[in-house]
DNA sequence: GCCCCTTGTCACATACCTGTAACATCCCGC
DNA sequence: GCGGGATGTTACAGGTATGTGACAAGGGGC
C-alpha cells in the first residue's frame, strides 16, 4: 500500500510513551516526528505536514481536545486524521473525542498491532485520491482547498456533512452504494446512526444542489444511491 | 437488506439478558439461537452454524475469552465473527478481547439500537462482497458495481427484481431453467410465489431491454426460459 | 445565558415494485 | 381447422422503499 512512508505525529507528554509507539510504528514502516505539548505539535504540524496525529487526550496546558478542535476548524489542516489517545477510564469521553473531530480514538494501554491496525485504517479512509483537486462535473465545481462547492459559479451553500457526502459521491462516481456503506464512508465507521438518516442528508444535498444537478445524484431503488452523470 | 435472517448465537449466562437481547435482535429481523455456557454453544456452531456471535465475557466454566480464541483456532470457525459483551468496568480487558479475536466489543448495558448498528457493521465487514464484473453480451452491459443496465450505451430502466433476474441470466447462459429453478435462484428459495409470476418478470425484463435485446431472452416451450446469444 | 446552525429521527406522503388474476394469443397434436 | 394447454400481456390492489417536512437536542459563537 501506499500507506508506507507516511508521516505520524505522536503528540504525548511522556516520553517513554512517544517512544515505544514511535519504535512501533517504525517497525510498520511509518516515519515518526514526536511532541510533547500543543505548541510544538503545531508547529511541526506546520512545518513538516504530518499526514496523520496521534494525540494524547491529557496534555499540559492545551489539552489534546482542544487542539483537535482547532485542528478541525483551520482550512488547512481540517482533513488531518487525528486518533485520540484516552488512559484507561475516561471512556466516557469517547463520544466527546470523536464528536470533537477524531477519526478514532484508542485506549491506553493497547497493543502496537491495534495501534498500528487502527491507524491503517483511519489512514485508508482519509486518503481518497486527490484531495486536493477540484472536481468538476457538468458545472457543479467541489473545491477542497477552499472547501466549497459551487455552480454554474454560484456558490452553494451545503453543511458540513452534505459536503463530505458530495465530496465522497464525486470522488466515487458512477458506482452505486448501499446507505451502510455511505455511512461507513461519510459517516466513519464508529459512529451508530440509522440508515434512513442517509435519505435525509441526501435530500438536504440535493436540495442544495437544485435543479440544476440534482439528477446527479440518483437513487438506486432497493440498493442505496449513485452520483452519475449519465441519466439513469 | 442481506442482514435479514441471518443467524446470531448469543451466549450469556442470565437468562433474562439473553431474552432481551434475542427480542431485540428478532425485531430486526435476524434469527437468535441462545446458549448460556460454552459447552451448549459449541454444539449450536456446530450444528446449526450461526453467522456471528455474541460472546459474554464472563461465564461459569469456561470464559467467553478462552471460547473466543478456540473458535478463532479452529479452521472451521475462524471466520465466524464474534462481538464481546462485557460489563462496565471491565474495560481494561478491551485489548485482551480485541486480540483474542473478537471483531468489536460492547459494554453493558448497551441500547438495543447500538447493538443492531454494532451488529451490522460487523456482519458487514465480514461478508465478502460477492463477483463484481461487468458481463457483456452483444451491447448489453450488466455492471454490478454501478448496479446498472445498458443496452448499447443507454442506459435501462429495470425494477430489482428484473436487474437479479437479468443478472443470473447472463451469469448462466446457454442453459434452460424451469420457472421453479428461477424462482428458487432468483428469488430465494423460501419463498411462495406463483410460478407464473416469473413469465411476468420475465415480460418486463423483456419490455425493459427493447427490441434490440429482448430476443436474447427465449421461451422454452414446455419447460421454462433460456439466455442465449444464439437465435432460436 | 442566549441564539443559530447542524444533526438525527420521526411521521406522514408519495412513488415504485410486486404478485396475482383475468384475458388474449400462440403453439401443438389431431 | 379445432381444442386445449402453454405463454404473452395488461390491469390493479397492496406492500415496501424512498421523499419530504418538522422537530428537539446539542454544540459553538457571542
Amino acid at each position: 500500500m501506499t500507506n508506507a512512508g507516511k508521516r505520524v505525529l505522536i503528540v504525548d507528554d511522556e516520553a517513554p510513551i512517544r517512544e515505544m509507539i514511535a519504535v512501533a510504528l517504525e517497525m510498520a514502516g511509518y516515519e515518526c516526528l514526536e511532541a510533547e505539548n500543543v505548541q510544538d505539535a503545531h508547529s511541526l504540524v506546520v512545518d513538516l505536514r504530518p499526514d496523520m496525529i496521534l494525540l494524547d487526550w491529557m496534555l499540559p496546558g492545551v489539552s489534546g481536545i482542544e487542539f483537535a478542535r482547532r485542528l478541525k476548524r483551520e482550512e488547512a489542516t481540517a482533513e488531518l486524521p487525528i486518533i485520540m489517545l484516552t488512559a484507561k477510564g475516561e471512556e466516557e469521553n469517547k463520544v466527546q473525542g470523536l464528536e470533537s473531530g477524531a477519526d478514532d480514538y484508542i485506549t491506553k494501554p493497547f497493543s502496537p498491532r491495534e495501534l498500528v491496525a487502527r491507524l491503517k485504517a483511519v489512514l485508508r479512509r482519509a486518503t481518497p485520491p486527490g484531495v486536493e483537486e477540484t472536481i468538476e462535473v457538468n458545472g457543479l465545481i467541489l473545491d477542497p482547498v477552499c472547501h466549497r462547492v459551487m455552480a454554474h459559479d454560484k456558490a452553494v451553500d451545503v453543511g458540513p456533512t452534505e459536503y463530505r457526502l458530495l465530496q465522497f459521491f464525486m470522488t466515487h462516481q458512477e458506482r452505486a452504494y448501499s446507505r451502510s456503506q455511505l455511512l461507513d464512508q461519510v459517516w466513519g465507521g464508529n459512529v451508530y446512526v440509522e440508515e434512513r438518516t442517509v435519505d435525509v442528508h441526501i435530500r438536504r444535498l440535493r436540495k442544495a444542489l437544485g435543479q440544476s444537478h440534482e439528477q446527479l445524484i440518483q437513487t438506486v431503488r432497493g440498493t442505496g444511491y449513485r452520483f452519475s452523470t449519465k441519466a439513469s
